[in-house]
DNA sequence: GATGAATGAGCATTCATTCAT
DNA sequence: CATGAATGAATGCTCATTCAT
C-alpha cells in the first residue's frame, strides 16, 4: 500500500528513480525522524547512491521540501472541492472536517510527515513558499465564512480564530492517532468532530 | 522577565549555576531548535564549561528532560485546581480552557518549549514517565466528565475524543501564536475558545 | 575582448564548441581558482554537458593542460622573434623584457592563468612536456648569452642565475599587477625593468 | 632539523600539542600541497584526532593561516633589522637581498610554504590582515628609499617598482630553487643578486 | 558528437561525551 | 565542583568520471 503512494500522488513522474527515492525517504523519515534519518540511510533503503539523491534533490532540505509540497498538493486536492459544493452552511462546515479526516485517514504517512516536517520547512528556504500557499488556501475559506457571517449563518468572530475552531479538534485527534496515543482512527469519530465544529461556528438564533 | 522564569518555577533550586544553565538552555533551544542547539552553544551562553553542564544534567537528553518536566510541573500546577473548583459544568469546562490559555500566555517560553520537546521526550528514555504523568492527569478529567455524562450535562461521546474537543481549538491557536503565524495572543480570544469548547461538549436538551 | 582570445590564439580550431569551452574554462579558473572550479561550473558557463567536456579534453587535467600549452605557445610566439632580431646586446636584452611585459599586458588572462596553473601542470602527467619546452626555450637564450659573455658584452655569471636576473624584476611586478596588488600596468614601467635588466647583465668595462 | 623549526620560531608556545600539529601540518602541506593535504592526513602524521585539530585551529583555513603568519613573523624578524643598520646605501640594499636569501636558505620549508599559501591566505578571511602587514612592512622601506632619492643615492623611479627591482631577481631564483628547478642554493649566488639589485637601484652620477 | 543520470570514494566539519587536572 | 583539552564516530555534501542512450 505504502509502495503505491507516489504512483497515485505523482502519476506524472515518469522517472521511477526520483519517485522511488521519495518513497524510501518518506518511509525513513517516518520511522526515524527528520534529523535522525541520514542521507546514507535513504541511500541504503532506495538502493541508489548519494550522488543520485543529490542530483535529484540538491540537498537534504530539498528532499524534505519535495516530499512536503507533494503532500501539501495532495491534501489541497482533497480539501478544495468541498468549499465549492453548493449546499447548506452546516453541510459545508461538516464536509470540510470530514474531508480533512478523510485525507488523514487515507494518507496517514503523508499526514504524519506533514506534522513532522512543517516546522522545518517553515523555517528553511522554502518557508516563504509555504506561507504563500497557506495564505492562498485560507483566503478562500475566509471569503466563504465572511459570506456566512453576513447572511447570519456563522458566528461573527475574530477572523484568525476560525481555522482553529474549524479544524483544531480534528487535528488534535489526528495527531494523537498518528503518534499512536489513541488507537481508534479519526474516521470513526468524524461525525463527532464535524458536529462539534458546526456547533462552534454556527450562529444560534 | 525571562530571567526570572526559573526563580519562580524552581524556587527550591538554590544552586544558581544549575538554574542559570537551565535558563540559558531554554533560550538556546527556543532560538535554535532542539537538535541544532549544541552543548557548546549552551556553554557559551551560560559562560560555564561543558564539564559543569554534564556534571549537573548527565547528558543533553537529561537537560532537555529537566527543562520539559519543569514546564510540565508548572503547567499542571496551573491546570489542576480548576477541576476542583466546585461550580457548574459550564464554568468548569470554560475554566479549564481559560486556565490552559492563561498558562500559555503567561509562560510562552515554557509552552513553546513543550511543543518543541514533547516528541523528543516521548521517544527517549523519559517517555514512560511522560506517558504516566499524562495518564494520571487525564484520569481526573475523565472521571469528572463521566460524572457529567451521567447527570446529563455532558454529551456522551467516545472517551478518547474528549481531550481533543476540550483543548484542540485552543491548542491549535496557541501553536499558531507561539510560532508567529498569528499576532494576537490567545488570551484575547479566551472566551471564544472557552465557549466553543462548552458548545462542543454540552448536552443540549 | 576576452571573447576573442581564442579566436586569435587558436585560429585553426574550427570547432567552435571546443574553443568555447576553453574560453569559459579560462574565465572560471581565473575567477574561482584551479581546484575550486568544478567541471560542473564550466558546464554551466559554457552551456554544454559534462559529456561534451570529457569528450574533448579527456579529464580536468587535460583541460587545464590544453589551456596552459595554448598560453605557452602564444607566449613563445611573442618572445622568440626578439632573440633573432640582429641588434646590439642592449637592445636585445631590453627587447626581451619589453616583449615579456608586452605579452603579459596584452594577454592578462592567459598570463594570470599561467601563473595559476604552472605548478599544477609541472606536477601532473604533462610535467615532462613542460620541462622539455622550458629547456628548449632557455637553451636558445643561454647560447645567445654565452656568445655575449665571450665577446665581453655580458657579465660572466652562473648560468642558472641569468633567467632570474633578466626576467625576475619584470615578472615580480607582473604578478603584483595581475593579482591586483599594484594598479599601474607593467607596460607603464617597461623601460624601467628593461634598463634594470640591462644594468644587471651588462659587462661594465 | 625540521623537527625544531617551531621550537625556535614559537618558543613561547608551551602547548606541545598545538606546536606539534603545526609542524606536522607544515610537512604535509609541503609534501602534498595545500588542497591535496586532508585533515585526516595531518591527523595521521600528528597522531592526534580531528577533534583536537579543530579545537585548536577552528578549520583548515585557520591552520594554514596560523602557519603562514608564523612564517611571516619569522621572515620579518630577520628582514627588519637590516634597514636600521647605519651604513652606506649600497650596503643596506645589498644587505636586504642577503637577508632575504639568508632567510629562504635557512628556512626553506617556511619559505616554500609562504609561496604555496600566499594566494590562498590573501583570498581568504585573513586576507586583510595580510595586506595590512604588507603595507606596514613596505612603508618603512619606502621611507628609507625616499631619503636615498633625495640625497641622490637612489634612482628616482615609480614607487611601486622598487620592491620588484630590489627583490624580484632573488625571489625568482629562490622560487626556482625551492621548486627544484635549479639545484644550487640561492646563498651561493647571494652576491650576484645583491649586486644586481644595487646596479638596478643606484643613481649613477 | 552530445547528453545528463548515475556513481561512490573522499572530505571538511560537527558535536556529544569523557576524563585528567 | 569546575574546567577545557582530547576524542572519533558520524554526517552532509562534493565532484571527477563513466556510460547508456
Amino acid at each position: 500500500m505504502l509502495q503505491d503512494t507516489f504512483e497515485r500522488v505523482l502519476p506524472g513522474t515518469r522517472k521511477s528513480t526520483k519517485r522511488h527515492i521519495l518513497q524510501c525517504a518518506l518511509e525513513c523519515f517516518l520511522e526515524t525522524g527528520l534529523e535522525s534519518t541520514t542521507i546514507d540511510t535513504i541511500r541504503q533503503r532506495s538502493d541508489t547512491s548519494v550522488g543520485t539523491i543529490y542530483h535529484h534533490f540538491g540537498n537534504k532540505e530539498g528532499l524534505v521540501a519535495a516530499l512536503f509540497f507533494t503532500a501539501l498538493d495532495d491534501h489541497k486536492a482533497v480539501m478544495w472541492p468541498e468549499l465549492e459544493r453548493a449546499s447548506t452552511p452546516k453541510t459545508v462546515i461538516e464536509g470540510l472536517v470530514h474531508s480533512y479526516i478523510h485525507w488523514v485517514t487515507g494518507q496517514p504517512e503523508l499526514a504524519r510527515f506533514m506534522f513532522l516536517a512543517r516546522a522545518s520547512v517553515a523555517t528553511g528556504p522554502f518557508g516563504e513558499e509555504l506561507a504563500a500557499r497557506n495564505r492562498e488556501q485560507y483566503s478562500f475559506l475566509h471569503k466563504w465564512l465572511a459570506e456566512g457571517v453576513k447572511v447570519g449563518d456563522i458566528r461573527s468572530l475574530p477572523k484568525e480564530t476560525y481555522p482553529s475552531l474549524l479544524f483544531g479538534q480534528a487535528e488534535n485527534y489526528c495527531r494523537a492517532w498518528l503518534s499512536g496515543r489513541v488507537p481508534t482512527p479519526p474516521s470513526d469519530h468524524a461525525s463527532v468532530f464535524a458536529e462539534s465544529a458546526w456547533r462552534s461556528l454556527a450562529q444560534t438564533k
